[in-house]
RNA sequence: GGCCCGUUGGUCAAGGGGUUAAGACACCUCCCUUUCACGGAGGUAACAGGGGUUCGAAUCCCCUACGGGUCACCA
């Protein structure tokens, strides 16, 4: 590799961005980032069948919130454009011209149906589904015939045989693959639309990409790519291929694998921070030197490399993201983590659209209290319907029992008595009356905490108590209270 | 099935011939706290199996098992 490190993710905007994808791309981004190159984000929307238009918008929208950035795309144009490949069809027709001429590609008349027969008498004799070869020896007037019967030709790319083709891969090593486990493939689709395997290798060159950063599902891939780079004597850039990230099952992710949220935009409208985000996914398959996880964008382009990058395949882990995520909810500012919260707790109808000075206030405690115990933002709605419902639900069985005990209506009764006497309900006066319950009764450690706590919220665990009655409000402490005396 | 890739605690994950085999999540214990958490300090726990090579193997080689990828007119 020579010059300035060019790479480029190159998705196929048939959806959102996914986990894999956005990975990929992080990974470009660093590398780019760290060896002052470029990043070029290409669309391979050669499949008109699966195009799904809003899918360039949404991986664009989708990588600028997980905070990169890019050189050269659809958006911001570069010297290269057009940035997707539906736009570059005219450039591809000498390369074409060129590999026919020279005989490392031929035209086919096969139809769909024959390759299918031909696949599964293939499979039936316990052989390797392979591509015969078999329109490379047609004759000008076989191919006229064919022709004549109205048939359009794809164009397939001739392997050579015998031929042994290695590559040093950037993170798996010396890879090596047979020329003759491969057959001849398409390379230019009857419509005259190249395939992916030809239209990526054309596009890398004219752009000047030379380190290519993908899915290890294109391993096998790469042995026909060289040989068409070698065919049309351009350089081979090198290559790089990440490992597959698992579900918690080991399993590769599936589509409608409900464990794992596999969408950016999930995670974003769930209320998790980009920057967790992104720093989790940059441990997805790579680990830094120390012992430090936490990093801003800027410190994963200093420490990013590719030699760090695991062969293994990598386990999403939920519970980590959870753990993570939280980390960068508490150090968030309060306004920040309120605003994401806020629209959960409206869709869910726990508050108006509008609010008064004063819900905006309780609003900013409530969030408060819950902010070094939430995973995500949505999470806020579960933790706090208790604050808005008019019945406790009571936890569990556990609960049930402990306000069984002889000394709760004793504590109950008391607090209430509190309560019901003070001038004013403030959070400042919570502790005061607590006290004074504790004076009067006699209880106190978990007899009297636990009791109020399980009373009136139902739980056992729950962030402060004092902060929690004050938002609770006295109407609801009251006739909480009543409900059980 | 052929080819290719992988396998370190319950989970994630360092280490690439000599280590007490890191660290994180989870769990447990203790400290702090009149409740609950946060926080702090500790703890339990691992090299898939079998053969080699070597003075010495988690590390190198071979086989087996298991997991995965790919063999498309999908990317």
């Amino acid at each position: 590799m020579s010059g300035q490190l060019r790479v480029r993710y190159a998705p196929s905007p048939t959806g959102h961005l996914h986990i894999g994808g956005a990975r990929t791309a992080l990974f470009d981004y660093l590398m780019a980032r760290k060896h002052n190159g470029q990043f070029i984000i290409r669309f391979e929307d050669t499949d008109q069948t699966r195009h799904v238009e809003s899918g360039i918008a949404s991986q664009l929208e989708g990588l600028k919130w997980l905070g990169l950035d890019w050189d050269e795309s659809i958006d911001v144009g570069g010297p290269f454009a057009p940035y997707r490949q539906t736009e570059r069809l005219n450039l591809y027709q000498p390369f074409i011209d060129q590999l026919l001429r020279k005989g490392s590609a031929y035209h086919c008349y096969c139809s769909e149906e024959d390759l299918e027969r031909e696949r599964a008498e293939q499979e039936a004799k316990g052989e390797m589904p392979r591509y015969s070869g078999k329109c490379c020896h047609l004759t000008p007037e076989q191919a006229e015939r064919f022709e004549a019967e109205g048939r359009k030709p794809s164009i397939r790319f001739r392997v050579p045989e015998d031929r042994v083709i290695s590559f040093d891969d950037r993170i798996r090593g010396h890879v090596e693959f047979e020329s003759n486990g491969i057959g001849d493939f398409i390379i230019v689709r009857p419509d005259g639309i190249p395939t992916y395997n030809f239209a990526v290798i054309l596009d890398d060159h004219l752009m000047q990409v030379n380190l290519v950063i993908r899915g290890e599902e294109h391993l096998s891939n790469t042995p026909r790519q060289i040989l068409m780079y070698e065919a049309l004597e351009m350089p081979v850039p090198d290559f790089a291929h990440l490992s597959l990230i698992l579900n918690q099952d080991r399993k590769k992710m599936s589509k409608r694998d409900e464990s794992i949220i596999q969408f950016i935009q999930q995670y974003k409208e769930l209320g998790y921070l980009p920057e967790a985000v992104l720093n989790f996914i940059a441990l997805l398959g790579w680990s830094p030197k120390g012992e430090e996880e936490m990093f801003t964008r800027d410190e994963l382009i200093e420490q990013f490399d590719l030699d760090r990058v695991s062969k293994s395949p990598a386990v999403f882990d939920m519970d980590k993201l959870n753990w993570m995520n939280n980390q960068y909810i508490k150090q968030a500012d309060l306004s920040r983590i309120v605003a994401l919260c806020l629209p959960h707790l409206q869709k869910a109808g726990l508050l108006p659209a509008d609010l008064s000075d004063e819900q905006q206030e309780w609003v900013n405690r409530l969030v408060a209290l819950y902010q070094e115990r939430m995973h995500y933002a949505a999470e806020i709605v579960p933790l706090t319907e208790l604050f808005f419902r008019d019945e406790v639900e009571y936890e569990n069985e556990e609960t049930k029992a402990l306000l069984g005990e002889e000394h709760v209506p004793i504590v109950l009764r008391s607090f209430l008595e509190q309560v019901g006497q003070a001038v004013s309900f403030t959070v400042e006066q919570i502790p005061v009356m607590l006290k004074a319950v504790q004076r009067a009764t006699g209880y106190k450690g978990k007899q009297l905490f636990m009791t109020i706590r399980v009373a009136l919220t139902g739980q056992m665990h729950g962030p402060d108590l004092n902060v929690s009655v004050f938002l609770l409000g006295k109407d609801k402490v009251i006739s909480r209270l009543n409900n059980l005396l």
